[in-house]
DNA sequence: TACTGCGACGAAAACGTTTTCGTGTTGAAA
DNA sequence: TTTCAACACGAAAACGTTTTCGTCGCAGTA
């Protein structure tokens, strides 16, 4: 085991000075060719490389990013780490990934980890008890100290930050309308309770639609879900029964539930109900029927919130302050839960 | 924006040297309880937070440690970073991801970059590509410099350092024992080409347990697949009019793919045909009928590769070179696509 | 009074770079 | 012969820590 080879190493082997040979190794014109092809030849054949830590405590840059996210064992997330990485790799940046398990505690911890010197800034989407809490004290401190920060779907309004979010209401628009051009006209929504954000923008996408093409809101075709765990049942007892024939689930696992629940019942799908989710997972491509959906696009979230990043950590200081925020389309993709138009 | 506070500041403000202040604030008990008091309070009140990248340099060591996968948008690896991670942050380490795309060259980067003291020590499932090709010379160099590396999942023999993997053979042994003891006869193998480590070693516990159970070993109820792509159809033909009760899936893609098949032809999972997947992820959960499936428990896999490695970062130099392989049990997870014991 | 010891603090080196600012040598111009 | 520029290189500071080794003043002892 050989430990690194260091300039100072490489100086004292030639007898040379360690200014000398980082400037020969950065092609330096002050030093004279024969010297500097010597060092080089040198530092080749032994494999010298600079010391990033030591790079980054000159320069005062990392050049890594972190990104905090509440879960990754979820195919959205981590199609959005794959988008992030790739264009940060691009760029010549490391991503360090960490994971806040939607706890608050956990998300300020892994934070100030990472501010202290090992990210040159965030990517982040709020843990959920984050939102619940109201709290970002965190987040407006990270801002101050200087670290850019953005913020990706799971956002919140009040802080000023870039953002990169997808249109939630015209995605429930999409969804609905869908099943209104092939022709269903008693549509059920499975959606959250409304201060989910994203259930509550589902819900008015669909309200919408409806509206536009002239449908009555029926509230009583409306499910609101509080809980994860009791959702198989509530759905089941919701649609016991109802006579419809499309469903618009606001995530995958609502979507799936139905599915399952009207084939109990006896009916077929789609042929007898047409039924939508959003996100687009693995699970959507291989269930059966596979599933029409709403799709995220994960890995532009991904793509786009580097590049936002990025730009902001290497534009130059004097530039003035400005925050975008980025709306990524949502996409429609046919599968086999929805009928084909008549 | 603030720029963040440093002993320097600190010493400057209350003007004392920064010796002063670096010991008081680790409690030296060379510094006057006075002076001590004063200036932690100063800390504390400006938040004061000591420079990660300062302390790597000083320390040599980084506390994070990298994890290098060959793809992320999959629910076993991403389980093994839950896992990695959860055991890393309780060890105050941080975890640099970085992924492969299955390519070699992608791979020995990442290496390179994290090799330049940006992290301490590897995690690794190594890339398609780079089993294929045989060339770990990259690997050679990482342990040669002094970084401890753990190999996992996807290992390579001939490279002495800390392994975690599963009983590929017995998990195969297991699948086939399950069908076999409900009553299965004729059952067909979903693998992969040979060359793939894993599917060879699945395929051979299911000729182990067929052996062990008096029932001859027939090659033409074996499919083996080269490119994922192709499976589908491949799977199609195979099964087609295929006298069986049976199936045994080395993934969870073939696994399905099967049931899928089968039903087409008319007949029923799990009455007529029992299906067996490795892997377990939403989808074998959530998939009709649900997957019986062996589990891999990429949790755990996760959880000892991230103790290995910190123990051999944390240990003192002087102690002697050994290398561990942890072998992770296999759990088999009963559902509904085997029928239940005869 | 002179010496010792100790309490309380500071100076400086070290980690591995980059970069600014010398400085010594050479050759040519005056 | 003197002067000066150009050239080729080295010294040192800086990034933010930790730590070793002074050093200074003062109290206690002989």
């Amino acid at each position: 085991m050989k430990p690194k080879l260091t300039l100072k190493k490489i100086a004292k082997e030639l007898e040379v000075s360690i200014s000398t040979v980082s400037k020969a190794l950065r092609d330096s014109p002050e030093i004279g060719e024969e010297t500097r092809e010597k060092i080089k030849a040198f530092a080749k054949h032994y494999n010298y490389k600079p010391n990033n830590i030591a790079l980054s405590l000159k320069n005062r840059k990392t050049k890594t990013i972190g990104i905090i996210i509440p879960e990754i064992v979820h195919h959205f997330f981590t199609t959005v780490i794959s988008g992030v990485e790739k264009v940060a790799n691009e760029m010549g940046y490391n991503v360090l990934v960490c994971l806040s398990d939607n706890s608050f505690d956990k998300e300020v911890l892994n934070m100030e980890m990472l501010a202290n010197g090992s990210t040159d800034g965030f990517i982040l989407s709020l843990a959920k008890e984050t939102m619940q809490k109201g709290d970002y004290h965190h987040l407006v401190e990270a801002i101050n100290q200087g670290m850019p920060l953005v913020l990706f779907d799971r956002v919140v309004e009040d802080i000023s930050c870039d953002k990169v979010i997808i249109d939630d209401v015209t995605g429930g628009k999409k969804a609905t309308q869908h099943l209104i051009d092939i022709g269903c006209k008693k549509i059920a929504l499975i959606s959250t309770v409304d201060y989910v954000s994203v259930g509550k923008l589902r819900t008015k996408g669909y309200k919408e639609a409806l509206e536009e093409n002239g449908i009555p809101f029926d509230e009583d075709l409306v499910l609101r879900i509080e809980k994860m765990e009791d959702s198989e049942s509530e759905i089941e007892q919701f649609l016991m029964d109802k006579a419809i024939d499309g469903v618009f689930g606001v995530n995958e696992h609502f979507a799936i539930s139905a599915i399952k629940t009207i084939k109990d019942q006896g009916k077929k799908v789609p042929e007898d109900v047409s039924v939508i989710g959003f996100t687009d997972g693995e699970l959507s491509k291989r269930f059966i029927p596979s599933l029409t959906t709403i799709s995220q696009h994960g890995m532009r979230i991904g793509e786009e919130s580097a590049r936002l990043l990025i730009e902001k950590l290497e534009r130059t200081p004097s530039e003035e302050e400005y925050y975008k925020t980025i709306i990524v389309e949502t996409g429609l993709v046919i599968r086999k839960s929805t009928k084909s138009k008549k």
